[in-house]
DNA sequence: GCTCGTAATGATAGCGCTATCATTACTTGA
DNA sequence: TCAAGTAATGATAGCGCTATCATTACGAGC
């Protein structure tokens, strides 16, 4: 239990025999200081392990070292594979990643952002397009980098990565259209915006194709689940036994979805074509494989925060909506065309 | 954007007609002003909305509100399911989540305790017992309440809140020896300390039963995932095709298992027990629905916010090692036994 | 009547940094 | 030769709170 005092400013600068501005500076902006004296600081704070007090900082500075990252779910993969890049992506760089759960709701989306707003955060990553007004305003009024992720439009507050889900379930869409499947259904839960907007991509497509039905449109404003993958699924059979093809609206429905055709005896994909949404690593590896759409969710994270510390860096303030694109991946649970793909 | 200048205490304190240092008291400590004060102190801070600044707090205080969640996973459902236990159970206690993640590796664990130690912490919460001596000590050196989750043992740094990892797979060991399987198999990844403990759990008891061959332990130090678990289990298959049910290190392995069963035709759990571990929501819900040991995930994160926020509340630093215990939970997937079991 | 304890409030002095404005030492051009 | 610029460093004054030590008022006890 060391008792000693906080290792302070003041005593590297003694050490270093300049004044306590000029070790602030050595630290924050090398450029400014003469060689030999950022050389005779640094050693002094490695000699003495001088860790900078974030909170004087903050307080002298008005500034904060702490990057909000606001999110709908923390149990979600989906998002997880988002923390990941922007916890890699941050990196040594002396910034702190704080999170607010919003739950999808959007009164605590407004809370977090409020919060963050008080404590003048170096930046903010937030989910999606959609808040409230309240959110846009908070958002709108900040004067640090801002990227909104998880999704691509016309109009970012700031900088914008993502992708169009829209686009992305016509894309899917098309697939299963392509494959000779003619009576598609969907399978949503949650029913967030871009859930939705993945439902409208599916249905403009659908309908101009002619395969479209609204009785094969089944969903929940329930969390998802592969349980709830099940249930939705077996609901769709009774509501529609005609049903040869369904486009969950993401890979968890997908994979309850996969379960109930084989509880049922229905094979996949000849009596049924299933296509899942985000790619998660299970789909591939299950039997049969699962065809669904990859997401660039590491990537968007790691760009998020990539493009917070690049614009603090050179303390611009940049807009840019940058479309990261996706893939769809065609596996055996929807291969019912002559072209049946093979996957170990 | 507003450019009025923060709402600071003496705005309130002038506003309400007493000094600064009282209306910080009736913030902090309602019952030592007096009822009078308190009253037109509250109505002032809501007035102005005036919102405590932190860093001011954290720098004339010597504390913050923060409290840090060391972590070795952001992508593991396991942990997932923690933290929003811990966001659950922190609210608006008024504290903020710092998320740490180690990635399983000791050194990062350190840098992290590290910096949690010199930003003094309200609170630290950390996986594990199984800690480097250099982050034990940091542990040791804090003053703070200290909460270690996920597992049980009986030196717990201050708390501590889980279960017995050896105790789980002793139990799941002996659910397959009593369902008649005689040649079992272990399937592991990543093989971190509680990883092992649940190893040695499954070796012990297989071992007493006399079912036990060192032939039949797979494992692998990558990331476990479904894939790896499809991967094992054909390794596992190669080198001991004798093997009737395997124990699963985690439930993404045990998915892989049943689904790398499933393509070579091999009956479960006729030919084939599988046990997983942690009982995922994905478990009950596949086909055959998938035995698995039942772990308090969310419930351990709860009870680790709310341990230290009650210990935060009193001012006291109790020692307690709570075990939260586990459940077997039998499913389809290794009821060889006559008393076959039927899940929806 | 006077000391003493207790409850409520206030004055003062920092916490450890950084913004801002000097100051110093040199260079440069007319 | 000297005003005027430039680069490097320093002195000072807070940022918005809280710890600590007064101070005040008032009733209790001898």
């Amino acid at each position: 239990m060391t008792k000693e005092k906080r290792v302070t400013l003041d005593d590297v600068a003694s050490l270093a025999g300049v004044s306590a501005i000029t070790v602030s500076r050595a630290l924050r902006q090398p450029d400014v200081v003469s060689e030999k004296v950022r050389a005779r600081v640094e050693s002094a704070v490695r000699r003495l392990g001088y860790v900078p007090n974030p909170a004087a900082r903050q307080l002298a500075s008005g500034r904060s070292n702490v990057i909000g990252v606001v999110i709908p779910s923390v149990t979600n993969n989906v998002f997880a594979d988002v923390l990941r890049g922007i916890y890699d992506g941050v990196g040594e760089a002396g910034y702190e990643i704080q999170l607010a759960n919003t739950r999808y709701a959007p009164s605590l989306e407004e809370n977090a952002l409020r919060l963050f707003a008080s404590q003048k955060p170096a930046g903010v990553i937030v989910t999606g397009f959609d808040q409230s007004d309240a959110s846009a305003d908070l958002l709108a009024g900040l004067a640090c980098p801002v990227v909104q992720i998880m999704d691509h439009g016309p109009t970012p507050a700031q900088m914008s990565i993502g992708f169009s889900h829209f686009d992305a379930a016509v894309a899917a869409t098309r697939h299963l259209i392509d494959q000779g499947y003619t009576r598609l259904g969907f399978l949503g839960a949650r029913m967030d915006p871009r859930t939705q907007k993945r439902f409208n991509g599916f249905r403009q497509t659908a309908m101009l194709a002619g395969v479209y039905s609204e009785r094969r449109v089944v969903t929940t404003p329930e969390a998802s689940s592969v349980t709830k993958g099940a249930a939705l699924l077996s609901d769709l059979l009774a509501i529609a036994p005609e049903v040869d093809a369904v486009f969950c609206n993401n890979d968890d429905l997908a994979l309850g979805a996969v379960f109930e055709a084989r509880r049922r005896r229905l094979s996949v994909p000849g009596e049924l074509g299933i296509c899942g949404f985000n790619d998660l690593e299970m789909m591939a590896a299950a039997e049969p494989p699962v065809t669904s759409v990859r997401t660039p969710r590491l990537e968007m994270g790691r760009r998020a925060i990539e493009a917070v510390l690049t614009s603090l860096a050179a303390g611009t303030r940049d807009t840019a909506a940058i479309d990261l694109g996706f893939e769809i991946v065609a596996r055996e649970s929807t291969a019912r065309a002559s072209t049946l793909l093979f996957h170990k």
